[in-house]
This record gives C-alpha cells, structure tokens and sequence, in this order.
DNA sequence: ATGTAC
C-alpha cells in the first residue's frame, strides 16, 4: 500500500481522508510494516464503503485487513438504522464464522502421551473439508427450527449442555431469524452439513497456554500457564454461502431500484428499511444460527472424542463469538446514543468492561476476543477495551489475514511437507486435503503476532494469553 | 468462505 496517501495519527492509527464521494474518513489500525503489505484495493474498498448512505463517524479496517468482495475483511462499518444501509458484501460468504474457545481441565502433561491418539480420534470423529458431511440429516421442518433456534436449538438436540449457551453471543440464539427467506437451495445444501468444519482456514485445534499477559483478566476467563484448551474456528457452511449469493444478487436490482450508486457491483446494498434490507437482515439472522448449531455440534463431537480416551476431560465453554454479521447496536455517536447497524466482516466484536450483552462471570473485565492462527502459529486471547467504543466501535482483528493468494501459496509449498515439518516441531496436522494444506500455509498468511501486536496497542483489545498448537484438524 | 466455473 502507497502510505503516501494517508495521514499518520500515532504509531497505529493512519487517516484516508474524507474527499466526495466519501461520506466519512477510512481509519486503519496498523504499524507500518503491516501497512505496506496491504494491497492498496484496500484503500479503494475502504472508500466506496464511506461512501454509502447512512454510514456513520468512520470506515474501519483492522491490523489484519486485506481485499475481499466489496468490502475489506478486516472492516467495520456502522449505518443509521433510519437512512443507512445494509450490504451483503459487508459481511461476507460466511455469514457468522467465527471462533469458540473451551477449557478442557486438562494440561500439557494430561496430553503429550495419548497425543498421537487424540489427533486420529479427533480426526475420524469430526467431519472436515469441502463437501464434508455429518450424522445428522434436516428434514425441511427441522431445518427450520434449527434457522430459528441455533446454538439452543443445538443443545435441545443433545448436542452439548445448557450452560454452554450463557458463553454464546446472544445465548446461543439470534432473534429475528427469517427461515423462510432462506433459499430452498441454500437448505439443500445444508441438510447434511451441520456439525462439520468445512475447509479453508477453518479448523479444531487443541492447544496449550504458553504466556499469560494479564493475570486478572485471564482468571476471570479461567485460563492459566500450561491449561490446554480446545478452539473451533467455522461458520455457516453451504447455507451460509448461498445466502450471501441469493441475496448479493437481489442487492444489485435493489439498489438500483431505490437510487443507490454503487461504485462496484460487489458493494451491492439495500437501504436498512426497505423489504429488501429487512429480507436480507432476516435471512442473515437464520444464517447466523445455523453458524451458532454448527459449532455448537462441532464442541459436542469434541466432547465425545476427548471422552472416549481421557474420560478426566471436561471440556467448558469459554466463548463463542463471530467474525462475520452485521448486527443492530448501540453506540455512542458524538456523545448520543445511536441505534446501529455494524457490519463486520472480519473484524471481532470486542465488548468494553460493564456492556450488559457480556456473561455475569467477565462483565467486569471485558468480552474474550478470540484470535486464531493459522496452522503451526499461535492463536491469542484478547479482552475489549473502553476505548475500543470510541476507536473501532467495539472491534478487533479476527485472525492473522491473508498475505497472499491461494493460489500463490499452492506454488509455493506443499501439504505433505508442510505436515511433516509442523510434525518435527511437535504439532500433529490432519486433514482430508493436502492441497488445502498448502492454501493454508503459515507463510501465506500475515505474522499474527504482528497484528495482535498492533490491535494491542492501537487499544483496541488488549491481549490475555497466547495459545500454541498441540494438535490440528484442518479443513 | 464455497457442491473452489450453473
């Protein structure tokens, strides 16, 4: 990215100035370095967004940003409910993808000698990759309390316990969930897919604690010094994907039909209070349940897998949280509450101490904001700041980003070895594709040490614990 | 992210 173009506010805040047609400024949180490696579509991406009706004090990109389909991942964007809009592209193909993090009440010690074991069981226990199927087949009317339902839809089934749903955002159930606005080929493509991972970044690792960087905080969140922890990193699967792609295509006759410019086609919209918005808005809600049931499944097979070799093991729930939604909010606005509508897509809810959406047992210190690495990386706990109100809108990066094309990373590695090496340094990788493995490569994705680094200091969450690999199940 | 080009 040509920094030339922006004005440098501290160490990690850089302004893209409001010029017409943009509405507001571009805020980025970032050091230099991770600056530079930004595509500079960034930029052009961040500047059609500001440009949309409705948007209010600034469009956001996160440490980890990088080009996605009309709007940056990594980007935070809030609408008036009354005049703003509502965009598909700003939250992307995976509606509701995020990452949920559990205790086992285990250590590193409980692990290391049945290693080996706990990666092929929970290799063979937990469906992953494209096409990846379960157990559990929907039938249209199941299908639609699950849309309706969730995560509490999830543990009504059996998968997983009550108090799980407590340590979900929204306890585990969005409101206002739309089943019906759900295209019969988006079900279609669901019907077999609750509780798999899906492919991609997504992922079940197990993990150990290695550092503890604030002691009260990480109390609070239950997690010390060498505790190994259990993290699931999917979303919404074929549903989800469909959704995004009816309702894309939808967004593109109605902005036409409502006057609504559009700089690029993917930046598709619809005004928050047209039929349009509000189908969108309902079919999004459902989307996200199904994201809420699939991992909740996910932690369920989890369960079964760790229990069948370590029977000790009591794997606890301490947050779900996603990466991918645009939900109603309110935020301070020029010292007034406002009613929102924040797109993040890619970008982490990162709730200040007090917010009463937060469970009783971290009210006080703030919400987990879940990290993840990228295979044979850290993963890191970060908490939500006061002042990450008035910076980012309660937001923080979501994971490392991508450096680099999939495509680039399949030229330059290859699965099989990728394996082998991470086995060498003592983290055991598995997964159904090798090809997928190299997609994924550590070395295509940005050092998320770095960007954590950054969110840290650009006070828009603050760290608590990294996380290392024991054990990788990848998509 | 994705029945990785209906």
């Amino acid at each position: 990215m040509d920094t030339t173009r922006l004005t440098q506010k501290s160490a990690f805040e850089w302004w893209l100035e409001a010029s017409p047609p943009m509405r507001v400024p571009g805020i980025l949180y970032a050091n230099e370095a991770l600056l530079r490696e930004m595509d500079d579509k960034v930029l052009e991406q961040m500047a059609n967004v500001a440009s949309l009706p409705g948007i209010v004090q600034a469009v956001y990109a996160m440490p980890d940003a990088h080009w996605g389909y009309g709007f940056p991942i990594g980007g935070v964007a809030a609408f008036r409910e009354d005049d703003g809009v509502v965009s598909a592209g700003g939250v992307g193909f995976d509606i509701s993808c995020g990452v949920r993090t559990m205790h086992t009440g285990l250590t590193v010690e409980d692990i290391e000698p049945i290693k080996e074991d706990l990666a092929q069981g929970l290799f063979r226990h937990v469906p992953a990759g494209v096409g990846s199927i379960g157990k559990i087949h929907l039938e249209p009317a199941e299908m639609d309390a699950m849309l309706q339902g969730g995560a509490e839809w999830a543990v009504k089934q059996g998968y997983g316990r009550p108090e799980d749903l407590e340590r979900i955002e929204e306890h585990g159930r969005m409101e206002g969930a739309r089943p019906e606005l759900i295209s019969l080929q988006a079900k279609r493509r669901q019907a077999d897919e609750m509780g798999t991972l899906g492919s991609g970044n997504h992922y079940l690792e197990v993990q150990q604690v290695t550092e503890v960087f604030d002691t009260r905080v990480a109390e609070a969140f239950g997690v010390a010094v060498g505790d190994v922890l259990v993290s699931i990193h999917s979303g919404s699967r074929g549903l989800g994907h469909q959704v995004a792609t009816d309702y894309s295509r939808q967004m593109v006759e109605a902005a036409h039909k409502y006057g609504l410019e559009l700089a690029d086609l993917e930046l598709a919209c619809a005004p928050i209070q047209s039929e349009e918005g509000q189908a969108y808005l309902g079919a999004m809600r459902a989307a996200i349940n199904c994201a809420l049931a699939n991992r909740q499944i996910l932690t369920h097979l989890a369960r079964e897998a760790f229990a069948y070799l370590l029977p000790r093991a009591d794997l606890r729930l301490i947050y779900d949280v996603s990466h991918n939604t645009a939900k109603l909010e309110e935020h301070l606005i020029e010292g007034k509450p406002q009613r929102l509508y924040v797109h993040r897509k890619g970008a982490t809810r990162a709730f200040g101490p007090g917010h009463p959406a937060l469970p009783e047992a971290f009210r006080a210190v703030g919400q987990p904001v879940l990290i993840g690495g990228t295979m044979g990386t850290a993963s890191y706990i970060l908490v939500g700041t006061p002042e990450g109100e008035a910076r980012s809108l309660s937001s923080s990066c979501h994971g490392a980003g991508r450096a680099m094309s999939r495509h680039q990373a399949l030229k330059q590695w290859r699965g099989k070895e990728l394996v082998r090496e991470l086995g060498q340094r003592g983290i055991i990788v598995r997964s159904p594709s090798p090809r997928g493995v190299a997609e994924e490569a550590p070395g295509a994705y940005k050092d998320v040490t770095a960007v954590v680094d950054a969110a840290h200091a650009a006070g828009l969450s603050r760290k608590v614990a990294r996380l290392e690999p024991l054990i990788c199940i990848k998509g």
